[in-house]
DNA sequence: TCATTATGATCGATTTAGATTGATTTTGAT
DNA sequence: ATCAAAATCAATCTAAATCGATCATAATGA
């Protein structure tokens, strides 16, 4: 047989699926096979001996983790790629979530695996036009308060003059927003420019902005300018991001912090 | 059959469902498909198996959560008779709404039906603080203005002193409510305090408040008072109702309509 | 050399998901 | 109330992915 340069040994490797399987909750046979430079054949009789040992479940396509249920990914389709990508972003921006706090989410899907973060936190105070947000959040532990104003279906946010009229009168510590594109030249842009106004008002009334947004929305403009980043005072994204973007942010004094 | 690239595991999809549903207490087929990128066959089979295992129940179109399976407000008996009242009740409001008028909904169910019928008009302004009311005539002909506030998921609504606050700021021409309870001796009477002071308030900003109850509220009283009669301009009830409550309210110089 | 073990490859069997179709339910209009 | 149109459902069929079983090959040690 060939005998691969660097071959793990087998529990070593079962090891492996097994902390794959637990930290993620799920793998498919595929992904484990890539991962590890095994044939499939191998992978499956690995699953079956984690299985007889009570480590993991198997299922049609990979195996689950047994302890944890599965956590699901809270939006459409990303792939579990870009999921994890902004479940970790989410987690870097909790901590900076202090006691009694009052926080602002738009309508991102990053900042909706935050809302469900915060979920268990009863001293803060959570102010969002997102409606998945507001129906993630309700009946938990922060105080929620909803945006009113005119419904984007699309979004599933609160736009609007309205919207506006209310967030004038709340003041948040932090703000924490998604986008859909940023660069260096443009600043941070949107669809939508009702949305853009909206952030802008956000920006406004915020302590500090926060900007959460995975590294596949560098360099990328939207149609309507949401605001320069002199507004911007911390940009949470990931490793995938150019150098050249944390070098030139960071010189214009924003913290940029990549989990 | 084209599979694709990275589907999401069959057990996670169905988590995935599981917490749609959970989330906002129901959830069509055909979001849940575009949600999710599957077949309506693959959500169906899904749904059959999430019932199976107790974690949602299977409506026509779609699930709703086990929770509020327990209200039954959320999703109505259409056979019912008091159902066939509430429409009729509704459809004699709908003459009502005249052009460029602007009118409010609460979150009663009889409102709801009204708010469908109010979907084709383009010329009429809707301002509500009930969530399916929004959703119904998100995207549609009337402009929709939503009031912002907690949300309290029982009745699917906004509440509060944020939902009040932005309901002072707006007027509107006719104000359609539903109640809980409505007696000759105590008024109009609801279960929530919050949605009474809404109530309220709401019926000092509007040129006629126009109440909706079918005849099962009849001498009812709940815990919280919203109003006295004299608040209250128009009555539009069914056949059912005692005699003497027409008799009187006639008296008091306020309108009713029994379709 | 030969047995043992781990792995990879192959092939029919099974499972899953998508599409189609006719039945059923709901909705709207008369 | 009755009817027709639309939406939704359940059942069935097909294609693809996945699986389990089997066999072949290579490394290892007796």
């Amino acid at each position: 047989m060939i005998q691969e340069a660097h071959p793990a040994l087998a529990p070593e490797r079962r090891d492996r699926i097994h902390d794959l399987v637990r930290v993620s909750g799920v793998a498919r046979v595929e992904d484990l096979r890539r991962n590890l430079k095994v044939s499939v054949a191998t992978i499956r009789r690995d699953l079956e001996i984690l299985e007889e040992e009570g480590k993991v479940k198997r299922v049609h396509g990979g195996a689950v983790s047994m302890e944890s249920r599965l956590e699901e990914s809270v939006f459409d389709d990303k792939t579990s790629q870009a999921s994890k990508q902004k479940k970790k972003i989410a987690q870097v921006a909790h901590t900076l979530v202090g006691q009694e706090e009052s926080v602002f989410l738009d309508g991102g899907s990053t900042t909706l695996f935050l809302a469900r973060l915060l979920k268990q936190r009863t001293d803060i105070t959570v102010v969002t036009n997102s409606v998945r947000a507001m129906e993630e959040l309700a009946d938990s532990g922060p105080r929620v308060i909803f945006t009113g104003g005119e419904f984007r279906r699309i979004s599933q946010t609160m736009v609007g003059p309205l919207s506006t009229a209310v967030l004038e009168q709340v003041r948040v510590d932090k703000a924490f927003m998604g986008t859909m594109g940023f660069c260096l030249k443009n600043g941070i842009t949107t669809t939508d420019p009702n949305e853009a106004y909206l952030k802008r008002v956000v920006a406004e009334n915020a302590g500090q902005v926060i900007l959460l947004a995975d590294s596949t929305k560098a360099d990328k403009v939207s149609f309507a300018r949401v605001s320069d980043w002199d507004q911007v005072d911390m940009l949470i994204s990931d490793q995938a991001i150019p150098k050249h973007f944390t070098k030139t942010l960071r010189k214009r004094g924003i913290k940029v912090r990549l989990p």
